[in-house]
DNA sequence: CTCCAAATGTTATAATATAACGCTTGTTAG
DNA sequence: CTAACAAGCGTTATATTATAACATTTGGAG
């Protein structure tokens, strides 16, 4: 399990690595990065925090690249839907996802104070929730797992 | 574990009883159960599914109680914020607690063809999630666990 | 009885999201 | 080449969810 967010990294590498991970899957699936599409993508990986659809949208509108709702809610649920971002369902947010490619069930850690967002990429239907759903009977197809708490930045000093 | 929504119960029984712990809970804490914030527990109770504010509002208004969202929406806060109803982020809706009194981390199982929901009560912060929070040394405070698909009654048939 | 805190009534508005329809563009079959 | 089609985009309008703010009422403590 990896999670990646809240430690230091090579933010450069990491946005352009992805980037040219997502322009090979486009290519290889016919999916199209149009102009749009591909700012909101840059736009999600440029910071390791939930961005609401109206934030999205503040940015297109300055660049001249839309200026309604739909146009963010559409590249929004492209990249939702082809698996290059998340919905954080408890912010009403999307945040680029950092384990592209890998299989995906994704789990959230989210500061409250710093609003930063990490992305833990479990394996699915294993932990409580599946075993819950076992023991019920019920089918899972989609999971929403969110933490909201304290990152170890913002933490009030000695924990690590 | 328990897991309850889906299965048969004497659900009159389910009902009278949470509404007699929750009056119980409220003389101990010394909290008010008042008269819109007891219907509202009641119709939530009335059905294992997620209603809206406004789905509450609705109710509410037909009965003389409060035309007006924040009628709802106050008395959706005092339930949840006494563990008598939980938010479903998933739906932007609520629904009651079906363990009442349990220590609480509760996982819901949404079924997207009838709607019904089952809580189950696992003592979180375990988990998956745990492991994750753990490893990247965030403090969770509250956690949200949902799972989306079919529920017994509503899989295409041979699934138990 | 008076005061205070909690709850409620009410108006207004904010924030999030989608329906619907017409135009443009890029691809493909003829 | 070009007609026909599908996907994407521009735009208007509106639906859905949620809260701010302030006046009024209620219930209990002193």
């Amino acid at each position: 399990m990896t999670t990646i967010g809240f430690e230091t990294h090579d933010h450069h590498a990491c946005v352009s690595e992805t980037m040219a991970k997502a322009e090979s899957r486009c290519a290889a699936q016919d999916l199209r990065l149009t102009p749009v599409r591909r700012r909101v993508l840059e736009l999600l990986l440029a910071e390791h925090r939930a961005l609401g659809a109206y934030d999205i949208l503040g940015h297109l509108s300055a660049e001249g690249l839309g200026t309604q709702p739909p146009v963010a809610y559409r590249a929004l649920d492209f990249l939702v839907k082809a698996g290059f971002a998340h919905r954080i369902e408890a912010l009403n947010a999307y945040i680029a996802c950092t384990h592209l490619g890998k299989d995906h069930a994704p789990a959230f850690l989210i500061c409250r104070s710093c609003q930063s967002v990490a992305e833990s990429g479990t394996a699915l239907t294993q932990g409580r929730l599946g075993d819950a759903a076992r023991a019920a009977g019920f089918q899972i197809e989609h999971t929403v797992v969110e933490a909201q708490g304290l990152c170890p930045a913002c933490q009030p000093q000695d924990a690590a």
